[in-house]
DNA sequence: TAAATTTTTTAGACTCATCTAAATTTAATA
DNA sequence: TATTAAATTTAGATGAGTCTAAAAAATTTA
C-alpha cells in the first residue's frame, strides 16, 4: 500500500533522477513538492523503510524497481487521464494537469487499462509526453528540440518540455499547439530567436527560450 | 474545503437522515462508515465548528444546508462516475461502486459538468439512483417497488434499493437487470413470493426479499 | 587547511483521523 | 422509581504528515 503522499514523492524522485544534471537530493525534492527539507527527510526514511527508495543518510537517494514501477503507474494514470479530458471533454491543454494530479492516484488497474483501452491505446499525451503502457514501458522518439532545428527545414511540433500554464497559453497565443507543422527561416545570432512560418504563411519569431522548449519531429531538411 | 474524511461522513449523514425510519445517531453513523462511536463524536465536533452539520451533544445530529449541499454534490459526482464506468468503460453494474467512492472525491466543478455533458445527462446511474443537476436537484420519479405491483400488470425494472454485489450478481444470474419488462402472473400468499414472466417467457420465481428491493414503473395494470 | 556557507538531519510540536478504556448520560425495565 | 442496560462522550494514546528551530555534516571559499 502506498499512500497518495508517498505516490507523489515517489513521482518526484523518479522525475528528478530521470531529468538530465538532476538529482534527487533532498533540497531539490523539498523544492519539486513545494515543502521543507526536514519533511522530506522524515518521508526518505519512511520510502526506505517500504523498500521503495535506497536510502542513507547525507547521501543522495535512489530509487528501487518496486518504487519505480509505483512512479511509472502513476505517471501513466496521469497521462491518460489528461489524454481523456482534452479528447473527450473538451478542456485545453493547459487546464488538464491540476485535475490529473488528482486522478493520477485513482487505485484501479482494471479501471486505468480500460481507459486506456476506451482512448484507443495513446502513446503521447496532450502535452506530447510519453504515456508508458500496461507494462510500464514507454514509447520510444527522438526527442530534437525547435532549437536544434536547421535553416530551411520544416518540422511539427510534437511536445513540450516546460508544462506551466503560462507558456501553453503563450503558445496559443502564438497559434502553435501540437502537431503544427512550421518552415524554420532564420536564426538570429545575436540572440539566438528563430523565424518561424506556419502554414497559414505567418510570420513567427521565437525566443531561444521559447524554442528550447519545444520538440519537434523533422518533416524535411532542405 | 471539506476533506475527504469530512466529506464522507456527510454523505453519510445525509443518506441515513434521508432514509425512512431511519437517524443519524452516532451508533448508525458508525456503523455505516465501519468506524467507532468515539470516531464519529469526534468527526461531529468538527463538522459541527465548520458550519456543516448541527451538533449538540447526546442529541441526534442535522445536516445544514452547506452540509446538505456538499454530500448532494459528492453523490452527484458518485452517480456520474458510476454510469461513465458502465456506459464507456464496459465495467458491469456490479463492478464500479468502489471505483466511484474514489472519483467522487476529485475536486472540480468544471470536470463534473463537463463530465454530465460527455455522458449526455444522465438521469439515473447504472442502479437506477437518481443524480442531481448541477444545481443539486434531484429527478423525480414514482418509487414503486415489485412487491407492490398487481397481478396480471406489466412493470419494468428501474432500480435496485440494495446496491450490494452480491444482489446485483443475483440479479444478473436471474436475467434480470435496469429496463428489464416483467409480467406479473402469482403471488404467493403463504411466503409473499411473486412470479413473474420475462420478454423471453421464462419463468422467474422472486422472494419477497428480492422483489422489496427492486423499483419498478407499471406499463400496463390489466 | 581552517573558516564560512550550504545542505541535511534531528528534536520537538502541531493537526487530522483514528483507536481503546473509562466515565457519563439517556433509555429501558422491573 | 430504582436498577440495569445501552448509547454517547471524554481521556489519553497512536500514526501520518507537516512545520520551525537548532544541531550536525558536507561543501565551498579564503
Ligand atoms: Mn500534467
Ligand atoms: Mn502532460
Ligand atoms: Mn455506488
Ligand atoms: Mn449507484
Amino acid at each position: 500500500m502506498t499512500s497518495l503522499t508517498e505516490e507523489n514523492y515517489l513521482k518526484a524522485i523518479y522525475t528528478l533522477i530521470n531529468a538530465v544534471d538532476k538529482k534527487a537530493s533532498t533540497n531539490e525534492i523539498a523544492k519539486k513538492m513545494e515543502t521543507k527539507a526536514s519533511s522530506v527527510t522524515d518521508m526518505l526514511k519512511r520510502l526506505n523503510e517500504k523498500g521503495l527508495v535506497d536510502y542513507e543518510k547525507y547521501k543522495t537517494v535512489q530509487i528501487t524497481e518496486k518504487g519505480k514501477q509505483v512512479a511509472i503507474s502513476i505517471i501513466r494514470k496521469h497521462r491518460l487521464w489528461e489524454y481523456f479530458l482534452v479528447e473527450n471533454l473538451n478542456f485545453g491543454w493547459d487546464e488538464v494537469h491540476d485535475i490529473a494530479e488528482q486522478l493520477e492516484h485513482i487505485e484501479s488497474i482494471e479501471l486505468t487499462n480500460k481507459l486506456d483501452e476506451f482512448l484507443g491505446f495513446p502513446k503521447f499525451d496532450p502535452h506530447g509526453d510519453p504515456i508508458p503502457n500496461s507494462k510500464g514501458v514507454f514509447p520510444s522518439r527522438e526527442s530534437k528540440k525547435l532549437s536544434d532545428a536547421k535553416i530551411d527545414s520544416e518540422i511539427v511540433i510534437i511536445g513540450v518540455e516546460d508544462h506551466s500554464t503560462n507558456f501553453l497559453n503563450f503558445l496559443s497565443e502564438m497559434n502553435i499547439e501540437l502537431g503544427t507543422e512550421l518552415s524554420i527561416k532564420t536564426k538570429h545570432s545575436f540572440d539566438n530567436s528563430i523565424l518561424v512560418v506556419n502554414s497559414e504563411n505567418q510570420k513567427i519569431t521565437l525566443s531561444q527560450k521559447v524554442a528550447n522548449n519545444l520538440f519537434i519531429k523533422i518533416k524535411h531538411e532542405n
